[in-house]
Formats: structure tokens, sequence, C-alpha cells
DNA sequence: AATGAATGAGGTTTCATTCAT
DNA sequence: AATGAATGAAACCTCATTCAT
């Protein structure tokens, strides 16, 4: 979580007393399990059964069960962004510290599948509604490509965002009924991303 | 739409009514209409008045809002599988007919994405539910991917589920609101296909 | 059924096709079965199916459903006031009669509990839809209470309409899941009708 | 009511606010007085409208149609069984106590017999789902008849259980559209308990 | 600030009855 | 006369959100 969201409350300036923000947090962990284990259509009693307060107090923290879901995504983007800046700092070949970041997250992701599908089932607006996190992943993505590119070892017309679709592809296969490989589509891509000979 | 699937019912053989019939073609067709616009949520009583006939009727082709979404989706893979198997008998090179193929599908479902995601959100099961015209479909790519192997015109280790994969991820990447360019994914998905020079 | 049943129509004075009284009957049949099995909720699409007919066809012979449960309890009333006059008819000692009489259709309902529960569902208006045939009840009890009470082999206050009420009441202690023991009841109920000595 | 009922939920071991004690007793209330109006059929939003809530507040306090009415039974059950008791303490003959308790309880339901037959239409499952109620009624009648049996005032092979059941009978009479006098049967009924001469 | 009871619009499904074939 | 497809008014129940305590 960045140092914006332990400060502020979304829309006001105040910091939150220490309980309130515990709550919070507590609150968004609920919200991950919940999520994870039963898709959208879990209810936000149980969010707040599971974090051990009054729905009441979900709903001071998010005015919305979409809010709540949002804020969800949002973390997972800074996150995998902050790791992806992470990555960059350390002085390697950039198309494996990228293959690398690709794999880490992917195996991530598939810890988490159900949280991943409750995002997507949510509908497209997702996308939309994280833009900050989402445009930060994809900056550091581009350094991880710049380096890549001059040092001749990616593809040469691979964007940034082309990654960013591959990996939401990637993770699209993983679902826990899934007919699919993901670890295999991940080989597949990654080799799509290496300069043809 | 197989020649079963006009002139019978699901469980009797008895066949249908002309106007029986006609009534179970437009609820599908605005089943179709409807989830697409609306999604999953779209209600009964939506679909029966796109139709021009009563929720009671729906049901009684229908019995469940799973049961007239399942049914979508089996049309949808049976009529993907029809169309494969017509491309195999042309007699051409088989990459080609196989990226013909993929880029009819994906374009056909780039239209129809609202459906799409209304099937992605029922959950994983839907793969379940439509089994032997999954296995059609398939079948019909198998026999596409073995002729391209045979005349080395494919990456010699793809099989015809990891093309089955790989559309899904590329329709996965179709959504309205979705950043990505699914055409520009597609385009990489067919160069992983090829074989390596 | 009666003479009266069997050549007319409940409205019309028309004699009914051979095949149309074929149908009735079998309805009738279906019906009972179905109501003793099921209960009130039993369907009308269930009734037809076990007849073998349409639901349309159900429904010309009898307008509504509550009419067919009518049907059915006026055909019970008519069986049982027949038997109790055929009893009469043997010139024996006259509480012997009634006491026979009472165990047999005691015994014949216990066969039906079902049918029993689903008419007594319907609500009260059941009794006030077949007044002839349970007048004509009432009036072959009433000659054997006279009988007996001549012989002074019955407790002299006792009512044709006493027998009645108790008969229903035993009834009404049979259900399948009763804790209750029906011949027990009867056999007090008996009891309640020989004189005090 | 018992003292357990009024100052806890079913399930949980956390008393009741106090509105919420309040709107379970209004609900209740108005569930029995609509019931005895309209039968089984009620609708749940009828008992909520009478009651002054919402149907959600309604299906917060009992799960199920199903539950609302069992739980009126329990306390139809329930008033009858400290009834009894109370009588007992009353030191007086004890089949006057019986019957007494007898004309009192028919009485009582006479009042309400909509709500009996409510009950009654239930299924047989009803005497299930009061076990722990209905056996401290018939351990209370127990009481009486041993006490009677002891004082030579009762017919000696009547048990408890045959009391239960033969008030059950003379409620299965009262019905409003009833030909049948409930009375005149309750006064059969107790001649039958009386020793024979 | 927290709680959880209350709300009630809506969602799915059923089934007696009608009516075109 | 018979058929069974169509109808659509309910019925029950859920759950995101509000608000009194």
């Amino acid at each position: 979580m960045s140092i914006n969201e332990t400060l502020r409350v979304d829309d006001e300036d105040r910091p939150l007393r220490a309980d309130a923000r515990r709550n919070r947090e507590r609150i968004l962990e609920s919200a991950r399990a919940a999520f994870a284990e039963t898709g959208v259509e879990t209810q936000m009693d149980d969010v707040a059964r599971r974090a051990g307060v009054g729905v009441g107090t979900v709903y001071r923290h998010f005015p919305t069960k979409d809010a709540l879901l949002t804020q969800l995504v949002r973390q997972k983007f800074e996150q995998m962004a902050a790791d992806a800046r992470a990555s960059i700092a350390n002085d390697v070949e950039q198309f494996e510290v990228l293959e690398a970041f690709l794999r880490r997250s992917a195996a991530a992701t598939a810890q988490d599948v159900g949280m991943q599908f409750a995002i997507a089932n949510v509908g497209e607006e997702v996308w939309t509604q994280a833009p900050v996190e989402l445009a930060e992943l994809i900056a550091a993505l581009g350094a991880m490509v710049e380096g890549a590119r001059r040092a001749g070892t990616i593809r040469p017309d691979i964007e940034a965002i082309d990654i960013g679709m591959l990996m939401c592809a990637v993770c699209s296969t993983m679902g826990p009924a899934s007919e699919f490989d993901w670890r295999r589509h991940l080989d597949l891509v990654i080799d799509i991303l290496r300069p043809r000979l």
C-alpha cells in the first residue's frame, strides 16, 4: 500500500484514526479473501463478518461494493508496479528482468485466481478505475522493454502495452476449472517476446 | 445449429410444433442480443419481452436461466466447429486455413463481445456444459494443426488445445472498454504459431 | 358413480360421447391417485399426464382444479352412502351394522389418506360442495341409528350427524406422519356410541 | 411464551436489541392474525405489511415461511402446556381439572380456527417441528390422567396420548364452514373419558 | 465511529388457466 | 373434442444499502 494510502481517506484530507486505519486494513484483507473464495457474488455481510466488524463499518470505509472491489484492483496494480520498479533497480539484462517479473506476477496471480476472476466479472470498467496505478505499471514495463530493446534481446516491435495485454491474457486462462495450462501459455507468450533469429 | 437441434427438444424425441420451434428460435436470438447488451445480469423477463413471449414460455423451453446460457454457449461452439470443419474441406495450405479461421472467429466474436463476457461470467463451468461441441471444435483444429505440421508450416510443438487456449486469450482482451487492441493480440498469437526460422 | 353421473355432463343435458366418458373416468381415476400421492399441490398437468390426455382435456371436463377436487369428494360420499344403504338392507342388528360400516369406511379411508388430506386442505367449503351426497349419507346413517335406537343398542341421544362428525374426526387423525393410532380412536368412538349401562 | 423465547434469538446466544425484540413480537402477532384470516396461502408480504415492517425484516427473524409457521405452532403448544401445568398446581379433583382444561383449550382454539387450519395444512410434519413443546404438553396431561386414575374418576385405560388425539379430533371439526357442532363433539369426548359405571 | 437491524426493489421460478392448432 | 404451448400474475426470497441505536 502506498504512502498516500495509509495517510488519507479517499475523499477527505484528514488522516484516519489509528483504529479506523486498522479496520480499513482488515476489511481489505477480508474482502480479498472473501472475493477469492466466493467470487463477485460475495456479500458485503460476509466481508464484514470476516473482518470482525459490522456492515456499517465496511460502508463507512467503502461507499459501495464496487468501490471496495476497485480498491482491491488498485492495490493489486500498485503492488505489481512496485515489484516491477524494484526489479529494474537490479542491474541485469533487461529481458531476463522482464521474464522473471512475468513469471513472478503470473505465479502470484495464480495463487489468487478467485480474486482475479472476481475483478474480471465486475466488467471492463475496472481498468478505468485504477488508471494511475495502471499507468505506473505500464511505465515500469516500458523501462524494461526499452532496456531490452537497446540490448536487442526483445522483439523490436513490442511495446509495454503489449506486455500488459499478454499478461492479462495469460491470467484469463487460469480459472480453477480451466482446461488450459497457463504455464504453457506463459511460455508461449515469452517466446513471442523474444526477437526472431 | 445441428439438424438434431432444429428438429427435436432436448429430452424428448418428439419434434416441436412449428410455432414452438419458431418461439424457441426467437428466444435464443433475443437472449443472445440481451446478454450481449446487458451481460449476465440480463433478466429473464427482458429476454421474454424481446422475444415477444411470456416468461413462462421462456421457462418452458429452458428450465433455468443457466440452461438458456448454456444453450447459447453450445450454439457458439457448434458454429465454430462447423466453420472449422468446413474450412478443412477446402484443399489449401493448412496453416493458411488455420490463420483464416482464427481471424474469422475472432472477428465474429468481436461482433458479439457482450455475449462472450456474459458467458465468461457464468463461471468456469461453462466449459463442462458443452463438452461435445468443444471436443468437436478441438478435433477440427487438430486436423488443421496436423496438416500444417506435416507441411512444416506450423511450430512443431503446437497442439490443438494450444490454439483453443490462445483464442480464448485473444477473446478475453476484447471487452468494449478494453484498453487493448485484440487485432494486435491476434497478430502476435499467429506469429507464435509459425515455425521459428 | 351414480346413474346421473354417467349420463350427463355437469351443466349440460347432452349425454357424453363414449370416448369423452372414458376420458372423464380416466381423469377422475388419475386425479384420485395423484392427489393421494402428492396432496393438494398436485398440478393439473400431472393429472393430465397420468390420465394420458392433455391439460386442455382435463379442463374441458372440469373447469377448475377445485371442481375436480369437488367431484372427487362427491364420489367419495356417494360411495359411502351407497355402501351404507346396502348395509341396511341386510337384516341384522342395526348397531352391529353401523359398527361394521364405520370400521369398513375408516379402513377404506386409511388406504387413501393422501386423498383425504387433499380434500381437507381445500378448505371447509368442501362440505358445501357435495350437499346432496352428504345428505344421502346422513340419511342412510339415520336409518341405522333409528334401528339401533329402537333396539336399545345405541346411546339414545346419538343422532346421525354425530356419527358423521365422529367419523370425520377419526379420519383427521390418520395422516401418514401422525403420532396417533386411529384404530384406537375408532374403538373409543364406537364405545361412545354404545348405551351406558 | 417461555423466558428463553423472549430473551434470545433461536440460534445465537445474544439477547435481541429492544427494537428487534419488539419487531419479532409484532411479526408473530401479525402472522397469527394473517394466517387466521387467510390460511396457509397468506403471503409473507402481508405478514410484513400488517406488522409494519419490510419483508426483509420478517425474513431476518424467520428464515422461511415454514419457520414462521413452526414458531407459531411452538408457541401454541407452549401456551397449552403452560396452562396445563398451571392447572395441575391447583389441588382439586384431577378429572375436573382435566375437563376444565379441555374446555378451555377447545374454546381458545375455536377463537383462532384459521390459525388452527393453517397449521394443519402445513402437513403432518408440524408435529415433528415442536417436539419439545408437545412432549411437555403430553407430560402435563399425563399428570392429570395419573391423578384421575388414582381417584378412579377416569376410564382406566385412557392414556395421555389419547387425550391429545381426541383434542386434535375435536379441533378438526371446528372449521368456520363446518356443519358440525364441536361443543357437542367435546361433550361426547369427555363422556368417553369417564369411567363406565 | 461502530453496529447490525431494517429496508424493499427486484430476481427467479411456478402453475392454474386460456387458446391457437 | 383434444392437444399442449403460451400466458403472466403471483410467490418466495436475496442482498446492497440506509439509519436508529
